[in-house]
DNA sequence: CTGTTAGCGCATTCAT
DNA sequence: ATGAATGCGCTAACAG
């Protein structure tokens, strides 16, 4: 019998063994953040990285759960990830970038409500639900902070529309604890011509405002910003000082000039969110609601000293 | 009775439904090459996005299976996907990238001949399975020409490891068809530090052979060539030109030159991947079992005439 | 310690 | 038409 099934390598029928045991061992995944974006940031695709790790080791799956563009003829449009749950298709669910999207919110609360396992990557949400965060905030006013240490006065900060939430916040800060600095925060639109909007930016308050620093969020705002430079003439850093965020370790030191930035661990946090809740469907008790994760500056060549 | 289920907002337990109709709406998606490069190469992720769209739009989810790299104490490592067919977890499966990996080739016989639905995105494998194909060396050497018609006859070539076995059949036809024109291909092992290996590739066939231009095989080796190049203070295109392969649309008109590129429509190729093997599962008769993609050059800033 | 059985929730079939 | 019974394949509980 043992031998039987070695030899037929026989694996259970996993409907069957749901319907008995309750779990599927599939995690949901859900980022919303536009269409499609789930694959376009370097952020998210660390946090992917982190979770896939984590998850696979422990033998569960991820499940990519976009939106829910087909055609549903009946119902209404019910978010998938919550479908799922209701189908008893998962057995927790990790979100990511709901900041734009309040109403996603509140669909959140009422998940956490009931004890549904979910862990939420950003700002904390709910009291009741886990998440873990990179503090956005904190390190966008550390990196102004740094170029101010740096000598720098006037700072450009680029800034996607979807974080725009965060703004308030972050002028605020900087200018009670960084009176002598002024900040130009602009908000980017994520839409596919990043480029030329760019160009204009770099005209009008480098060339003209006369910034002598610009804070990119990414990765891939990082790269068109040195294009735009290397096109409008403006050598990096003798002219204007780059200190990105960077996600992906390393990233900045492929680039030239090799690129000064804020690390934030966006891997690690993937890990972080999928570890918190395997631990939560296992049903252990956790202490810590919400694990917030520090930036560390790499200085590299792209920041002059004033 | 029916206002009952609409207020409740039933949904069928899916272990229930799937025992009963033996399906389960899941798809699995399995790229290998090498540890966690599913969320590495944009030609990946592009062929994700396409797969994605369609899935989604005929609701289906997708899986992403990963390395088994669990703590499987008792069983020898069958990879994860051969286990979620025989747990009846998938209707259907998408592969790529298996082109360095003559074990799993096997796996994937056995897949299709058991008529397990299967599209395999990459040169075709099995006499009987679908597949999509974007045709890699013949891109290549359609690369090398484009260069030759400008007059280039020291081409510089970086490949990655896992197509070295592309390698024979494009020097072949270059060598053959085009005698004129000498061809450096390089194998670029695909470890993190792709920056130093590639400054001295640089050093060695442009300033030292005399190689007139470079094709790189993707958006990340292409950024790292340019910051290469701006390091070593080889202007593109006056002193090299590049010609790249684009995977994203119009990725190459943000970087500064805008790159040439020869593009290659991975997402629509994704798209095209999940389409078909939906089709499959629905018993279709499919009339195409290979589906060819025509790579486009599109001709931009970065390549000088010779 | 091995063998039998009940029931997980649904869809399908058959009987009313 | 509506309702009750069956079985999908497994596991856990129970009986021998």
């Amino acid at each position: 019998m043992q031998e039987a099934m070695e030899f037929y390598q026989y694996e259970p029928n996993q409907f069957a063994r749901g319907l008995m045991k309750q779990e599927s061992k599939m995690i949901g995944i859900y980022f919303p953040e536009g269409r499609g974006s789930l694959f376009d940031s370097a952020y998210n695709l660390e946090l992917l990285k982190g979770i896939e790790e984590t998850l696979s080791y422990q033998n569960y799956s991820m499940v990519l759960l976009g939106e829910n563009r087909g055609f549903s003829l009946r119902k209404q449009q019910i978010p998938r990830y919550l479908e799922y749950i209701k189908q008893k298709r998962l057995d927790g669910l990790i979100l990511s970038g709901l900041s734009g999207q309040p109403a996603r919110k509140e669909v959140l609360q009422q998940i956490v409500e009931e004890q549904f396992p979910v862990v939420y990557i950003g700002k904390r949400i709910h009291e009741k639900g886990f998440n873990i965060y990179a503090q956005f905030e904190q390190y966008h006013v550390k990196m102004v902070d740094t170029l101010r240490q740096y000598g720098h006065r006037k700072i450009l900060m680029l800034i996607h529309g979807s974080h725009s939430n965060y703004l308030p916040e972050i002028t605020a800060q900087v200018k009670e604890r960084m009176p002598e600095v002024t900040l130009y925060p602009i908000l980017l639109d994520a839409g596919e011509e990043l480029r030329e909007p760019l160009t204009r930016v770099v005209e009008e308050y480098i060339s003209g405002v006369g910034c002598t620093a610009v804070i990119p969020e990414g990765a891939e705002d990082t790269q068109v910003l040195l294009s735009v430079c290397a096109e409008l003439q403006i050598p990096v850093p003798e002219r204007v000082s780059i200190l990105s965020v960077e996600h992906q370790r390393g990233a900045g030191q492929l680039l030239h000039p090799k690129i000064s930035a804020c690390y934030v661990p966006a891997r690690a946090m993937g890990g972080s969110a999928a570890e918190l809740l395997i631990r939560h469907i296992r049903g252990e008790v956790i202490e810590a609601k919400s694990i917030e994760y520090e930036s560390v500056f790499i200085p590299r060549d792209s920041i002059r000293r004033l």
